[in-house]
DNA sequence: ACAATAGTTAACCAGAAGTAGAACTATTGC
DNA sequence: GCAATAGTTCTACTTCTGGTTAACTATTGT
Protein backbone atom coordinates (compact mmCIF):
# COMPACT_ATOMS: atom_id res chain seq x y z
CA UNK A 1 0.00 0.00 0.00
CA UNK A 2 1.32 3.47 -0.49
CA UNK A 3 -0.16 4.36 2.31
CA UNK A 4 1.71 3.55 4.43
CA UNK A 5 4.04 6.28 2.84
CA UNK A 6 1.25 8.42 3.66
CA UNK A 7 1.30 7.37 7.42
CA UNK A 8 5.45 7.27 7.70
CA UNK A 9 4.87 10.92 6.62
CA UNK A 10 2.86 12.17 9.03
CA UNK A 11 3.94 10.27 11.28
CA UNK A 12 7.59 12.22 10.74
CA UNK A 13 5.92 15.64 10.36
CA UNK A 14 4.04 15.47 14.02
CA UNK A 15 7.52 17.15 15.18
CA UNK A 16 7.84 20.72 14.58
CA UNK A 17 11.41 20.77 14.15
CA UNK A 18 11.73 17.77 11.52
CA UNK A 19 9.04 19.90 9.54
CA UNK A 20 11.04 22.79 10.19
CA UNK A 21 14.44 21.34 8.97
CA UNK A 22 12.08 20.06 5.61
CA UNK A 23 11.73 23.56 5.41
CA UNK A 24 15.28 24.28 5.75
CA UNK A 25 16.00 21.55 3.11
CA UNK A 26 13.57 22.99 0.88
CA UNK A 27 16.07 25.83 0.24
CA UNK A 28 18.88 23.36 -0.69
CA UNK A 29 21.13 20.62 0.84
CA UNK A 30 22.28 21.46 4.28
CA UNK A 31 25.00 20.40 6.97
CA UNK A 32 23.81 18.36 9.97
CA UNK A 33 25.15 20.96 11.57
CA UNK A 34 23.84 23.85 10.40
CA UNK A 35 20.35 22.15 10.30
CA UNK A 36 20.98 22.18 14.62
CA UNK A 37 21.73 25.74 14.58
CA UNK A 38 19.41 26.75 12.81
CA UNK A 39 16.88 25.15 14.64
CA UNK A 40 18.02 25.60 18.10
CA UNK A 41 18.35 22.45 18.34
CA UNK A 42 21.62 19.99 20.24
CA UNK A 43 23.80 17.99 18.09
CA UNK A 44 21.86 14.91 19.59
CA UNK A 45 18.64 15.89 18.67
CA UNK A 46 19.11 16.71 15.84
CA UNK A 47 21.50 13.48 14.85
CA UNK A 48 18.19 11.78 16.09
CA UNK A 49 15.54 13.93 13.90
CA UNK A 50 17.87 13.34 10.42
CA UNK A 51 17.81 9.46 11.71
CA UNK A 52 13.90 9.54 11.37
CA UNK A 53 13.86 11.60 8.29
CA UNK A 54 15.89 9.79 6.78
CA UNK A 55 14.42 5.72 7.71
CA UNK A 56 11.38 7.43 6.56
CA UNK A 57 13.07 8.02 3.25
CA UNK A 58 12.15 11.96 3.44
CA UNK A 59 15.96 13.07 3.33
CA UNK A 60 19.11 11.36 1.37
CA UNK A 61 22.38 11.88 2.70
CA UNK A 62 25.69 12.57 0.99
CA UNK A 63 29.46 12.78 2.65
CA UNK A 64 31.41 15.85 2.22
CA UNK A 65 33.52 15.80 -0.91
CA UNK A 66 36.13 18.14 1.14
CA UNK A 67 35.68 17.24 4.19
CA UNK A 68 34.82 13.54 5.23
CA UNK A 69 33.48 14.48 8.27
CA UNK A 70 30.18 16.63 7.42
CA UNK A 71 27.17 15.24 6.49
CA UNK A 72 25.44 16.49 3.86
CA UNK A 73 21.34 16.14 3.67
CA UNK A 74 19.00 17.19 1.04
CA UNK A 75 15.14 16.42 0.62
CA UNK A 76 14.19 13.67 -1.47
CA UNK A 77 10.55 14.40 -3.82
CA UNK A 78 8.73 10.85 -4.18
CA UNK A 79 6.63 10.53 -0.10
CA UNK A 80 5.79 14.79 -0.80
CA UNK A 81 4.29 13.69 -4.18
CA UNK A 82 2.31 10.72 -2.19
CA UNK A 83 1.28 13.08 0.03
CA UNK A 84 0.13 15.30 -2.19
CA UNK A 85 -2.04 12.79 -4.15
CA UNK A 86 -3.30 11.80 -0.24
CA UNK A 87 -4.73 15.16 0.22
CA UNK A 88 -6.07 15.45 -3.60
CA UNK A 89 -8.00 12.39 -3.02
CA UNK A 90 -9.51 13.81 0.17
CA UNK A 91 -10.59 16.98 -1.61
CA UNK A 92 -11.45 15.28 -4.60
CA UNK A 93 -14.82 14.07 -2.86
CA UNK A 94 -15.05 16.51 -1.07
CA UNK A 95 -15.94 19.02 -4.06
CA UNK A 96 -18.52 16.39 -4.97
CA UNK A 97 -19.93 16.80 -1.55
CA UNK A 98 -19.60 21.22 -1.80
CA UNK A 99 -22.01 21.07 -4.21
CA UNK A 100 -24.91 19.24 -2.29
CA UNK A 101 -23.66 20.78 0.92
CA UNK A 102 -24.13 24.43 -0.67
CA UNK A 103 -27.77 23.73 -1.52
CA UNK A 104 -28.37 22.00 1.82
CA UNK A 105 -27.17 25.51 3.70
CA UNK A 106 -28.93 27.74 1.11
CA UNK A 107 -31.87 26.01 1.98
CA UNK A 108 -32.07 26.08 5.60
CA UNK A 109 -30.79 29.65 5.92
CA UNK A 110 -33.52 30.32 3.54
CA UNK A 111 -36.29 28.98 6.34
CA UNK B 1 1.01 33.40 10.25
CA UNK B 2 -0.35 31.08 8.23
CA UNK B 3 2.16 28.90 9.23
CA UNK B 4 0.35 28.11 12.65
CA UNK B 5 -2.58 26.47 10.75
CA UNK B 6 -0.20 24.02 9.12
CA UNK B 7 1.26 23.62 12.40
CA UNK B 8 -1.64 22.66 14.12
CA UNK B 9 -2.83 20.37 11.02
CA UNK B 10 0.32 18.41 11.21
CA UNK B 11 0.20 17.75 14.98
CA UNK B 12 -3.44 17.15 14.78
CA UNK B 13 -3.01 14.01 11.79
CA UNK B 14 -0.16 12.97 13.68
CA UNK B 15 -2.88 10.09 14.66
CA UNK B 16 -3.58 7.47 12.51
CA UNK B 17 -7.46 7.18 13.96
CA UNK B 18 -7.63 10.83 12.93
CA UNK B 19 -6.59 10.56 9.69
CA UNK B 20 -8.93 7.84 9.29
CA UNK B 21 -11.49 10.32 10.40
CA UNK B 22 -10.78 12.26 7.73
CA UNK B 23 -10.47 9.50 5.23
CA UNK B 24 -13.72 8.50 6.18
CA UNK B 25 -15.07 12.10 6.60
CA UNK B 26 -13.92 12.62 2.78
CA UNK B 27 -16.87 10.37 1.47
CA UNK B 28 -19.36 12.10 3.31
CA UNK B 29 -20.94 13.47 6.58
CA UNK B 30 -21.14 11.08 9.58
CA UNK B 31 -22.24 10.38 13.33
CA UNK B 32 -19.79 10.43 15.74
CA UNK B 33 -21.20 6.81 16.46
CA UNK B 34 -20.41 5.39 12.68
CA UNK B 35 -17.10 6.53 12.70
CA UNK B 36 -16.28 5.42 16.72
CA UNK B 37 -17.42 1.90 14.74
CA UNK B 38 -15.72 2.07 11.49
CA UNK B 39 -12.25 3.15 13.08
CA UNK B 40 -12.71 0.50 16.23
CA UNK B 41 -12.51 3.06 18.38
CA UNK B 42 -14.58 3.62 21.72
CA UNK B 43 -16.75 6.33 22.11
CA UNK B 44 -15.22 8.10 24.62
CA UNK B 45 -11.76 7.55 22.49
CA UNK B 46 -13.66 8.87 19.21
CA UNK B 47 -15.09 12.24 21.30
CA UNK B 48 -11.66 13.39 22.04
CA UNK B 49 -10.56 12.61 18.63
CA UNK B 50 -13.35 14.39 17.25
CA UNK B 51 -12.70 17.11 19.80
CA UNK B 52 -9.21 17.62 18.82
CA UNK B 53 -10.34 17.45 14.93
CA UNK B 54 -13.01 20.69 15.61
CA UNK B 55 -10.15 22.76 17.70
CA UNK B 56 -8.06 22.39 14.59
CA UNK B 57 -10.70 24.13 12.06
CA UNK B 58 -10.50 20.39 10.10
CA UNK B 59 -14.23 19.52 10.54
CA UNK B 60 -17.41 21.11 11.52
CA UNK B 61 -19.94 19.76 13.59
CA UNK B 62 -23.92 20.21 13.25
CA UNK B 63 -27.02 18.60 15.66
CA UNK B 64 -28.99 16.11 13.61
CA UNK B 65 -32.12 17.41 12.69
CA UNK B 66 -34.39 14.56 13.50
CA UNK B 67 -32.52 13.19 16.53
CA UNK B 68 -30.95 16.07 18.43
CA UNK B 69 -28.89 13.61 19.75
CA UNK B 70 -26.60 12.72 17.50
CA UNK B 71 -23.79 14.47 16.18
CA UNK B 72 -22.82 15.06 12.68
CA UNK B 73 -19.65 15.70 11.54
CA UNK B 74 -18.16 16.99 8.24
CA UNK B 75 -14.81 17.58 6.78
CA UNK B 76 -14.12 21.78 6.14
CA UNK B 77 -11.59 22.95 3.45
CA UNK B 78 -9.74 25.22 4.49
CA UNK B 79 -7.03 23.72 6.11
CA UNK B 80 -6.71 21.03 3.48
CA UNK B 81 -5.99 24.08 1.26
CA UNK B 82 -3.35 25.49 3.65
CA UNK B 83 -1.40 22.36 3.63
CA UNK B 84 -1.40 22.24 0.36
CA UNK B 85 0.03 25.57 -0.29
CA UNK B 86 2.73 24.38 1.96
CA UNK B 87 3.42 21.37 0.33
CA UNK B 88 3.51 23.08 -2.96
CA UNK B 89 5.80 25.87 -1.99
CA UNK B 90 8.42 23.10 -0.31
CA UNK B 91 8.04 21.45 -3.72
CA UNK B 92 8.51 24.51 -5.37
CA UNK B 93 12.14 25.46 -3.81
CA UNK B 94 13.10 21.50 -4.83
CA UNK B 95 12.49 21.42 -8.38
CA UNK B 96 14.48 24.48 -8.77
CA UNK B 97 17.07 22.42 -6.74
CA UNK B 98 16.33 19.64 -8.98
CA UNK B 99 18.15 21.05 -12.05
CA UNK B 100 21.38 22.06 -10.64
CA UNK B 101 21.58 18.53 -8.37
CA UNK B 102 20.78 16.55 -11.40
CA UNK B 103 23.78 18.35 -12.92
CA UNK B 104 26.03 17.76 -9.70
CA UNK B 105 25.06 14.00 -9.50
CA UNK B 106 26.12 13.21 -13.37
CA UNK B 107 29.57 15.07 -13.22
CA UNK B 108 30.27 13.14 -9.80
CA UNK B 109 28.85 9.94 -11.74
CA UNK B 110 31.09 10.97 -15.30
CA UNK B 111 34.44 10.74 -12.98
C1' DA C 1 -41.94 8.80 34.91
C1' DC C 2 -38.73 5.40 33.34
C1' DA C 3 -35.63 2.87 30.41
C1' DA C 4 -32.66 3.17 26.53
C1' DT C 5 -29.70 5.64 23.44
C1' DA C 6 -25.97 9.19 21.80
C1' DG C 7 -22.43 11.31 23.24
C1' DT C 8 -19.33 13.90 26.58
C1' DT C 9 -16.36 14.50 30.59
C1' DA C 10 -13.14 13.03 34.31
C1' DA C 11 -9.63 10.19 36.56
C1' DC C 12 -6.26 7.09 36.01
C1' DC C 13 -2.71 4.20 33.57
C1' DA C 14 0.76 2.69 30.15
C1' DG C 15 3.57 3.45 26.34
C1' DA C 16 5.85 6.57 23.18
C1' DA C 17 8.64 10.48 22.07
C1' DG C 18 11.72 14.21 22.69
C1' DT C 19 15.67 16.14 25.37
C1' DA C 20 19.98 16.71 27.75
C1' DG C 21 24.43 15.06 29.16
C1' DA C 22 28.35 11.96 28.75
C1' DA C 23 31.03 8.92 26.20
C1' DC C 24 32.54 7.36 21.74
C1' DT C 25 34.12 7.26 16.56
C1' DA C 26 36.09 9.30 12.66
C1' DT C 27 38.39 12.83 10.36
C1' DT C 28 41.15 16.93 9.88
C1' DG C 29 45.22 19.85 10.72
C1' DC C 30 49.32 21.17 13.13
C1' DG D 1 51.01 11.88 17.81
C1' DC D 2 47.78 15.14 19.64
C1' DA D 3 44.16 18.54 19.90
C1' DA D 4 40.03 20.03 17.74
C1' DT D 5 35.93 19.28 15.06
C1' DA D 6 31.56 16.81 13.16
C1' DG D 7 28.54 13.86 14.25
C1' DT D 8 26.57 9.58 16.43
C1' DT D 9 25.16 6.51 20.18
C1' DC D 10 23.74 5.47 24.92
C1' DT D 11 21.50 6.27 29.16
C1' DA D 12 18.40 8.20 32.05
C1' DC D 13 14.59 11.58 32.75
C1' DT D 14 10.48 14.06 31.69
C1' DT D 15 6.51 15.08 29.22
C1' DC D 16 2.84 14.14 26.20
C1' DT D 17 -0.67 11.29 24.22
C1' DG D 18 -4.04 7.93 23.67
C1' DG D 19 -6.92 4.35 25.72
C1' DT D 20 -10.12 2.48 29.26
C1' DT D 21 -13.54 2.63 32.81
C1' DA D 22 -17.03 4.96 35.19
C1' DA D 23 -20.04 8.61 35.93
C1' DC D 24 -22.77 12.18 33.86
C1' DT D 25 -26.01 15.00 30.51
C1' DA D 26 -29.39 15.23 27.09
C1' DT D 27 -32.79 13.33 24.22
C1' DT D 28 -36.05 9.93 22.62
C1' DG D 29 -39.83 6.67 23.13
C1' DT D 30 -43.16 4.06 25.72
Amino acid sequence: MVEDQVDRFFEVLADPTRRQVVRLLGEGPQRAGQLAAATGSSSPAMSRHLRILLSAGLVADERGSDDARVRIFRLNPEPVVAVQAWLDQVQAHWRDQLGSFKRHVEQKESS
